[in-house]
DNA sequence: CTGTAATCCTGCGAGC
DNA sequence: TGCTCGCAGGATTACA
């Protein structure tokens, strides 16, 4: 569920609540997420403070005093919010830290348990960990390794726009926003698109995040942003979910089609196959 | 190198 | 009302 604009949004959310706020207690649930907790991180927690909250593709990076990091992925169904105390907790809670002064507590909530939150030993690690996998974010893509990546490659471009080591922080929903505004087709194959067309699909990648964002993300089902708050950009999609509706630009019907293992949405009127030509 | 499918999970809507 | 089926924002791995 949440690519870079939701992640953001829990990030920005998160920050003002969380950043000076100490741990006073560190509860695990029984469930598995998709990468273990080390039981040993818990105990080792108590006291420490946040003190930044930041996002790195579509993983967040929560800074602790002791230079240690809580590196959390919230995988298709992850709610990481802070919550008054007071409030009824959740059902699929797997993670709570209980905050200084008994009010409030971080919470990690996942129905479908394919995020993870881990603990880093500092800066380093991190960017050993994350670094190799991901590539720059999706705001002023450097133009060269971009064109690179899209016209060495035979690959559909659904598929290179889902890479996260080309650009980090695309997901389903915004990768066929960003195709419907470069008019391109998911099936189309970065090397048989011309220059012109590889710098389209560049900024209309950071355009489309950079809306989405202005927007809190996109509610689909699960997502809330770090105070609990829905999205409202699903609101503005063009194409993801409009399976069957008109096109915005020319009326025909939006058509879902299966790309790169995931459902692609997109205007077979106006999102050409071809490098240049109409259809 | 590609693409496809399966895997990790739970929940929900469609169709019968 | 209740069942089964397919599908869902992600990431990784196995296999053809």
């Amino acid at each position: 569920m949440p690519e870079l604009p939701e992640v953001e949004t829990v990030v920005r959310d998160l920050r003002p609540l969380l950043v000076g706020r100490t741990i006073a207690g560190v509860v695990v649930g029984e469930r598995k997420l998709r990468r273990p907790w080390n039981e040993a991180w818990g105990p080792t927690l108590i006291g420490r403070t946040f003190t930044v909250a930041r996002r790195r593709g579509k993983w967040i990076v929560l800074e602790l005093d002791d230079d240690r990091r809580l590196v959390v992925h919230l995988g298709m169904t992850g709610q990481f919010t802070v919550a008054d105390a007071a409030l009824a907790r959740p059902d699929h809670l797997h993670l709570r830290f209980d905050l200084d002064g008994g009010d409030a507590e971080l919470r990690y909530r996942d129905i479908r348990r394919f995020g993870s939150v881990e603990l880093f030993p500092d800066e380093s690690s991190v960017v050993e960990y994350l670094g190799a996998k991901l590539g720059p974010e999706p705001f002023n893509i450097p133009a060269k390794p971009f064109a690179e990546a899209i016209q060495g490659s035979t690959r559909n471009l659904k598929a290179l726009l889902l890479d996260q080591g080309i650009v980090a922080g695309v997901g389903n929903i915004y990768a066929d926003e960003a195709l419907f505004a470069a008019k391109l087709h998911p099936k189309s194959r970065g090397r048989d698109l011309t220059s012109s067309q590889v710098k389209k699909l560049r900024e209309a990648i950071s355009a489309v995040i950079e809306k989405a964002v202005q927007g809190r993300g996109s509610t689909i089902r699960d997502y809330v942003g770090g105070s609990g708050l829905r999205g409202e950009y699903q609101h503005e999609l063009t194409a993801y979910g409009r399976t069957g509706e008109p096109c915005l630009r020319c009326g025909k019907p939006i058509t879902m089609l299966r790309v790169a293992g995931r459902s692609s949405h997109f205007c077979p009127s106006c999102q050409t196959t071809r490098a240049s030509g109409k259809a």
